[in-house]
DNA sequence: CCATTTAACTTGCATTTTGCAAGTGAGTTG
DNA sequence: CAACTCACTTGCAAAATGCAAGTTAAATGG
């Protein structure tokens, strides 16, 4: 074995970064599962964007290959399958806060309310401690079996 | 005009970064550029990824209309062409930083030097300051004609 | 000078990936 | 138990990518 025919995108950092999420259905993937509590195909697939159902299975098992989503049967609805984000997406949230700050800056068009950018100036780690807790918020509320109303 | 048919991805500050550098080669051509001090043609064609010419015409097209680079004719040999990150692209470096720490420590195959995450930990505003001025170091040496040898 | 080389692309074409629409099949609900 | 929800899969056309081979303009060597 002298060498690998097609090494996989690793050792270097960035290399690697752009092969686990280095394309935008990954990217708005995991922004919805780290920023807007989305756990469930159907709540992927009703994103703006408009992800089709081919590319979103293919995205989905990819993430879950390179560690980043965990798959699970909802204890209340065993036909719903619930995709959590491991400490390895999570890990991610600081260089997508300042990758958002950045854009705040730089689109013109851009949505994102003002606060945001001057909350996470001000305060990184009190930002990143709020996102954080809305996923461990959110885990909670899909872990648990729900009551039947 | 009620809407715009093809909407630019813009407005989401995840989906505004995607669009601008959400693909590998973007990501890889921003590595060289920012972190390795590339600035020509030749030079982004020689990293080990292996990128092909067309796709990095095309992607350093892009990168220029999306206001990353600026392209230059060289001062001391006006057949290359100098490509300049903006202030923009080096905007995004404290990401980037983030990111490259976030690899060292869930790729276990990583190259880069455990030195790298202890130094951004311990000082991140230093370990960025040192980027910046190498940004400005090389452009200083590719801004100035070169004495003919 | 003028042939050769360097540098930055462009072109053509085969392969791969994407996007869209229409299934499919295992639960769940009324 | 029929209709429905949910998470996919399949087929196919269109777009993006990868590879090899030009092309053009500017240096360089003899």
């Amino acid at each position: 074995m002298v060498k690998q025919p097609k090494p996989p995108w690793a050792g270097c950092p960035v290399r690697y970064a752009a092969g686990i999420f280095g394309d935008k259905w990954s990217f708005v993937l995991l922004r919805d599962m780290l920023l807007h509590g989305k756990r469930y195909y159907g709540e992927f697939l009703a994103s703006e964007e408009g992800i089709s159902t081919n590319i979103l299975a293919d995205r989905l098992s990819k993430l879950e290959l390179g560690g980043m989503v965990t798959r699970h049967t909802d204890q209340a609805k065993k036909s719903k399958i619930c995709y959590l984000p491991t400490p390895k997406a999570r890990a991610l949230l600081p260089a997508f806060l300042h990758m958002m700050v950045w854009s705040t800056v730089y689109d013109e068009a851009t949505e994102a309310p003002a606060s945001f950018a001057a909350a996470f100036r001000q305060d990184p780690e009190a930002t990143l401690a709020w996102y954080e807790a809305e996923i461990d918020r959110v885990n909670e509320t899909v872990g648990q079996a729900r009551t039947p109303s």
